[in-house]
DNA sequence: CCTACCGATCGGTAGG
DNA sequence: CCTACCGATCGGTAGG
């Protein structure tokens, strides 16, 4: 059977990733079933297939994007001449505006990436860690040049990476705080901590 | 059916959690299945029963315990009359000391939530943003006493709770960082920050 | 603690 | 995009 990819096609596997996105974030991948995803679509299950090759398909699409976007957002603040603060800064931020504008897909990359099948699950943790370990890399010029203070570098990327990631549970409580707010004091505990 | 609770049997069934607890952290909650559970076990699945209720009632179990151990903590904290930053300091490493010592069941607790049955999800998800509040009111102290800069409370909650969480990440990689580097570190980052 | 088994649901295919 | 359907696997029960 050759298969055409018609912008049509396109299209529609798109909003079908997108659905799934919501779905896996709700119930998670595991407990999510074609059939509900099928429903949010307003077709039957089988009619999915002719968007998508699998379930583990869309999984592996949802956590090889955003596996992507941060890496090159990371190549682009890699390449700026600015202070070790200002690109710490400027991945925080990044990150911040990633859990805003695809919430569900950064949510699920985050939870669900155990799910890949081999050899993505191992393509995915690799770029992670390397992802880590660029990170690591920028702090500990940091700490070289004198602008960090003498900190352990994997820890302290550690408690970046997963303050962030915390942003999750802002997400549904947006009323209380904005998002400016939420931006610039992450940021500033972070880096300057929150003694007086 | 009389439900005679023997000493040996509570002694299994609590086996069958820890076990569960295990399973349910590699595979996820849904993807675990009971005959797998009882494969660890050396024994076959409907034998199970004879321990347990259900496969929900394994997941209540675990994330109970786990709500209640933080409470009771923060209780202890709470009536202390220490300072904002000794409070918070406690807290941190509480967090620590939990993902240390019952890691497998801290993360089922923090990420298989989601699959609990009402009314025990409500529960949970109150007793939860009950535990955050009454960590914002320990910051809102702090700020009004000006042992901390004017920050808002929920950001910083989000963070501290949002960084310690992401221990879990440092569990696999131990190797690289010792306890005490680690918890140090991590709470003079959430503390004081990292510019020199 | 086991064997035997049930109804439900799953991801996915055949064929149109 | 549908109907009809398959083999696999699920949580759990009956009965001993």
């Amino acid at each position: 059977m050759a298969k055409i990819q018609s912008g049509k096609n396109a299209t529609k596997k798109e909003v079908v990733i997108e659905k799934a996105a919501l779905l896996f974030k709700v119930k998670g991948y595991s407990a999510a079933s074609m059939r509900e995803l099928a429903d949010t679509l307003g077709i039957e299950a089988p009619s999915l297939y002719n968007y998508i090759g699998s379930k583990s398909e869309l999984l592996q699409s949802i956590c090889i994007k955003m596996a992507n976007e941060f890496t090159a957002n990371l190549n682009i603040v890699d390449n700026t001449a600015e202070s070790t603060v200002a690109k710490i800064e400027a991945v925080i931020r990044f990150h911040i505006q990633m859990m805003i504008n695809n919430f569900n897909e950064v949510f699920v990359a985050n939870h669900e990436w155990k799910h890949l099948k081999e050899p993505l699950l191992s393509d995915f943790l690799n770029q992670r860690r390397n992802y880590e370990k660029r990170l690591m890399l920028i702090v500990e010029i940091g700490v070289e040049k004198k602008e960090l203070k003498n900190i352990n570098s994997y820890v302290t990327v550690l408690t970046i990476l997963s303050a962030v990631r915390g942003l999750e549970f802002w997400y549904g409580h947006k009323k209380n705080v904005t998002q400016q707010v939420l931006e610039n004091d992450m940021v500033n505990h972070l880096l300057n901590g929150i003694i007086n």
